[in-house]
DNA sequence: GCATATTTGTCCGTATGTATA
DNA sequence: CTATACATACGGACAAATATG
């Protein structure tokens, strides 16, 4: 088994492993990743490696300079004040067209939204706050599906990921996801009592607390030591 | 000259050269591309006409089946259907969200929609219908760049991609193109008077009409052979 | 400013599993 | 069932860019 045919999907599974290591926080933000090192390291040829930093640096998670290789994806101030432009777009969007739709095809799915939402109280009350900040990305992504559209579902894995590099830069993991457990529950109540205008509207205030809250603890890293 | 540094983008030249073939029509959607014959014709290696492949299926215009190679990617009636969702969902939201800012930042820059309006209706004058359907595209790139997301532009500049696989299948595309250069410009009219909000509903309604007639054609396609 | 070591970018040859004629 | 074609992955090679002393 020296050599070859793996029959497909070395190279998906040697990003896998990355992407693990990335979002869980092992590599931190800034971090080099050299090429031979990490082939070995995986047991993958280089070839191979090089084809997993494309599939993460597609995803947003690594970041690629000509000549000098690839690290871990550093978001700016900039960045974040984008993926949250994105989302109030895609998930008050997706909100805002159920509302909009006639009153017979009313009828949309919140199972995976509510498993996100029981998911995150679990976790809050084993205080495991990356499970909790792992629902919570879960239940964002359960609500851009509402729209019903891969292409957004596809774009909001994406945006989500790379929301996680940030996470990371906060300090306290429990003031920041605690306050959103109460706020997810009132929203999916809301959601499923058949507003889906009300929770559009609540939606742009969670997200615009969040991202305010995000900015701030950014901010204090950024003028931190790179 | 015979083997290795070509410093950075022998890939990305490969994908362009690809690109443009696909959205010029001259490689029909279902069309299988080769790799060693590819890698030939275009004087780069095998390894670099993969990623340029990774690149292109990553956009929306291959499709890649694991073991079986590439083709330029087929639309199917129910991936038209998901493109118009996300149009409507983008296209009208970055609209909206210009109609809901406090009146004192509402500068948003036309500049672009202004240039494609004006280009499609040049291309009209010279018949040259391709060049009206890229200036259409452009000015639904430009809305959508309204949003001011570089992720936004993104995911806008596949979906768009995407859809001129589509056109490739209207049979006249005089009849296609031609009725929209006239609300392309009314559209304009509506958002620099000011009133981003009766533009969002004018556009709600223009991608409706779109969407109906090219499924329409699209459906008499599907009809025929592969 | 220069010489050297490291790392990246690209390419080749080859082996093997899988799909298809 | 065999033969062929092809995708996948490996290892090795060398030029060019970058970092290091």
């Amino acid at each position: 088994m020296s050599a070859s045919g793996e029959s497909a999907g070395s190279a998906r599974r040697a990003a896998e492993a990355l992407r693990e290591r990335i979002t869980e926080g092992l590599l931190e933000p800034g971090c080099r990743l050299v090429e031979t090192e990490l082939a070995t390291e995986l047991g993958v040829s280089r070839n191979t490696l090089r084809e997993a930093f494309r599939l993460l640096t597609q995803d947003g998670l690594l970041s690629h300079q000509p000549n000098k290789g690839v690290r871990v994806r550093r978001l700016t101030v900039e960045d974040l004040a984008d993926l949250y432009r994105v989302r109030r777009l895609i998930e008050c969007g997706a909100l805002r067209e159920l509302a909009e739709l006639p009153a017979g095809e009313r009828s949309f799915d919140l199972a995976a939204a509510r498993e996100a939402v029981a998911a995150g109280e679990e976790a809050a009350r084993r205080a495991d706050w990356k499970a909790c900040g792992t629902a919570d990305i879960r239940f964002h992504q359960a609500l851009a599906g509402l729209a019903g559209s891969p292409h957004v579902d596809r774009l909001m894995v994406g945006v989500l990921a790379e929301l996680r590099l940030a996470f990371h830069a906060m300090g306290d993991p429990r003031r920041f996801h605690e306050p959103y457990l109460g706020r997810n529950r009132q929203l999916l109540e809301t959601l499923a009592s058949g507003d889906a205008g009300k929770a559009a509207q609540e939606l742009a205030f969670y997200l615009e607390d969040s991202r305010r809250q995000l900015v701030e603890a950014y901010a204090r890293v950024a003028a931190a030591p790179m």
